[in-house]
DNA sequence: CGGCCGGTTGATAACGCTCAAATGCGGTGG
DNA sequence: CCACCGCATTTGAGCGTTATCAACCGGCCG
């Protein structure tokens, strides 16, 4: 798939895109890289002249305290736009890193700010997927905040596997997940010990299995009650949100 | 001070403004209100028409829990403009509301539309304001998620000093901070009972007072050092950054 | 004067962390 | 093909931080 296609299907998972706007997005122009486990891909404090696109994979977006304790602010599946939002911040305040083995394209800021200019539909649907961002921290803000370990971990199950299926990423209920339990951790806010037995206690309740990288939901509506999920922080168009799981 | 004089000085916190711009920024028409301490002023799941400005007092955002346990997002000082981020949103997903007696400035989104349509600049600022605001939703998912209570409390009051020092409501090192002990659970993630002994454990080291409202730096290096703060996150230029402390 | 709210204090328990070690598994080199 | 290594996961024991429950104090307001 073309670097412009995958924005098209980004954007129309918050909004609608006109034959002109999806042609002006196929006309994007960049080039596509691989990068490996751990790699960092944007690092604190630089400015970049370019936005990433998820074509394959899994990354991150991470923080560090100064006694360098990490946490993961988000994690971004094939089809997402990770740093929209270096379009306008100038300086760059955090790590973007992948998770797994992946693939990424790379688009310059001017060729975004090109098909902006011609569209001003398509500037208001990038602004917004920024705006998306900020409620997506504050929803893991609350939920580190706020939850026991468990509905934290149920949690942030709930929301890949949301995402997953608005993607069509989801095969069934399962989908991958390539994730550590030490990842996990950083996500959640919890010591990679507690990670362990908080997942051998959810998989006790039948709710779902995680291994090997791959997340398998065995009860959907066990799970969102655990945790009381509201997808509503997502901001999935209704059709976006059309892959509900049949149980 | 009129609301466009407001939107003026919160812009020049981040970026600069042309003299057209200003004199755009001060046609900017709207009304101002008195909201008590604990009212609402945006509940989840409204679509605003109009965005705020703080005038005077102090404003939060919050979230809830299914089980009605309240997390702060961030706390909003006289100049700030809580909720630009409405511009583009739709639906408003989570709480704006007083944590004191407060002035807002309420303006209509097409104010704001008109005077984007007719500066770049402006756009690109506002923008960027909105970005700003998902920058410190992530430094408090890092906060609360990583750092021990005394730590986090630290960290809360180094910001709240440090935004209000770029505003000019610092009277030398002490600044107003009208919120209670159960307020600043809210925003840290900890018990009542458990935020009056961290004070209190705070307090003993000399580092700050936090009475009746008010809080006072006593030893701002001391207490930049405890929680290892760095106020990249905010993205004050330069001469926002211009009021440190002597100490 | 009484009530309410915010702050303070004490006792106890729960949740999650740390340290430490063992197990399992996939990949690599001999 | 096997031995080995590194990494992820699992398990155990003990500890520390923070929550909960409960009571009490003090100031402000009606």
């Amino acid at each position: 798939m073309r670097i412009g296609d995958v924005l098209i299907q980004h954007l129309e998972l918050i909004g609608d895109l006109t034959p002109a706007d999806e042609r002006l997005l196929q006309s994007i122009k960049g080039e596509s890289r691989h990068v490996g486990r751990g790699e960092d891909i944007l690092v604190k404090g630089e400015r970049p002249d370019h936005v990433i696109v998820v074509l394959d994979g899994l990354l991150q977006r991470y923080g560090l305290t100064a006694e360098g304790a990490r946490q993961m602010f988000a994690v971004y599946l094939p089809v997402d736009a990770p740093c929209l939002e270096t379009l306008h911040m100038g300086v760059f305040d955090n790590w973007l890193a992948a998770l797994a083995p992946s693939e990424i394209g790379i688009i310059p800021h001017r060729e975004i700010f090109r098909v902006m200019d011609a569209s001003p539909n398509i500037l208001a649907l990038i602004w917004r997927d920024t705006l998306y961002q900020g409620s997506l921290s504050r929803e893991w803000l609350l939920r580190n905040s706020q939850m026991p370990a468990h509905a934290r971990m149920a949690h942030l199950f709930c929301e890949v596997m949301t995402r997953a299926r608005a993607v069509g990423l989801a095969s069934g209920d399962s989908c991958a997940l390539p994730m550590t339990q030490q990842d996990l951790g950083e996500a959640l806010g919890l010591s990679p010990v507690h990670v362990n037995r908080t997942l051998m206690m959810i998989r006790a309740t039948g709710f779902l299995e995680f291994e090997r990288g791959r997340l398998t939901v065995l009860d959907w509506k066990g799970l969102v009650e655990t945790t009381e999920f509201d997808d509503l922080y997502l901001h999935l168009t209704p059709p976006a949100r059309g892959g509900e799981a049949r149980s």
